[in-house]
DNA sequence: GAAAAAAATCTACAGTGCAAGAAAACGATG
DNA sequence: CATCGTTTTCTTGCACTGTAGATTTTTTTC
């Protein structure tokens, strides 16, 4: 039945999914984190959360071509599903929401 | 240290507590949630997480004046610290940010 | 002062966040 | 072809967060 949000990694995990397209596997996701949102993240923390959320379909997976340049095991490419999609649209419209309640935060952003 | 977020629940009540201003205490939390968001919550859930709010110094709390209308014990009331506000705003302004890496979102709100 | 009401508190366990370390798969090089 | 450096995935374990069940406290009414 799957709850009908994620904690808040996952959702950081599945939205770089999205944003990374083809790109997107374990390490340059982990990349991508700390260079454009300026957060540090752990390998492997994103790994795991990658499993949970192909556990609950909110992603699929496939090992990549032979592609290498330098060594180097297989990536393992990522996208989001359809239902990833939908949880994302449904957690961001639920904020929406939320942030209205309490004017206090308004401010620059939107 | 604090962490730079919070987890979903936990972001869900202090924006209640902000929200609600004099009327923010466990049960009244509760009841907002279902009706105004249409989500099921447990009210011990609500508050094992106040106090785990208070702990953060999120919110903090006082045990109400005696205005009840019939029985009943004193309600706790909760008010969002600067720094609750603030983790708000942080964690909103984030949001905005990462929406913004992934097109497929685009949609109704904003 | 016993019953009913309203609310808070306690306890306990599953789910999520996170890190340290091990293992796999690959290209290069002697 | 053995082994070395690289790149990346996989395993394990524990702390923190989400949630429910049951209990206790405080207060009003009869």
């Amino acid at each position: 039945m799957g709850k009908e949000y994620l904690g808040e990694f996952e959702e950081l995990i599945l939205t770089m999914v999205g944003a990374l397209q083809e790109d997107a596997y374990g390490a340059a996701i982990t990349e991508e984190i700390e260079t454009r949102l300026k957060r540090e993240v752990n390998l492997s923390a994103v790994h795991v959360t990658l499993y949970r959320l192909e556990d609950k379909g909110y992603i699929k997976s496939k090992v990549g071509g032979a592609t290498n340049e330098r060594g180097g095991r297989r990536k393992r490419i990522y996208t989001i599903t359809s239902g990833g999609l939908a949880m994302l649209r449904n957690m961001k419209e639920a904020r929406l929401e939320l942030w209205k309640m309490i004017p206090q935060l308004k401010m620059s952003g939107q």
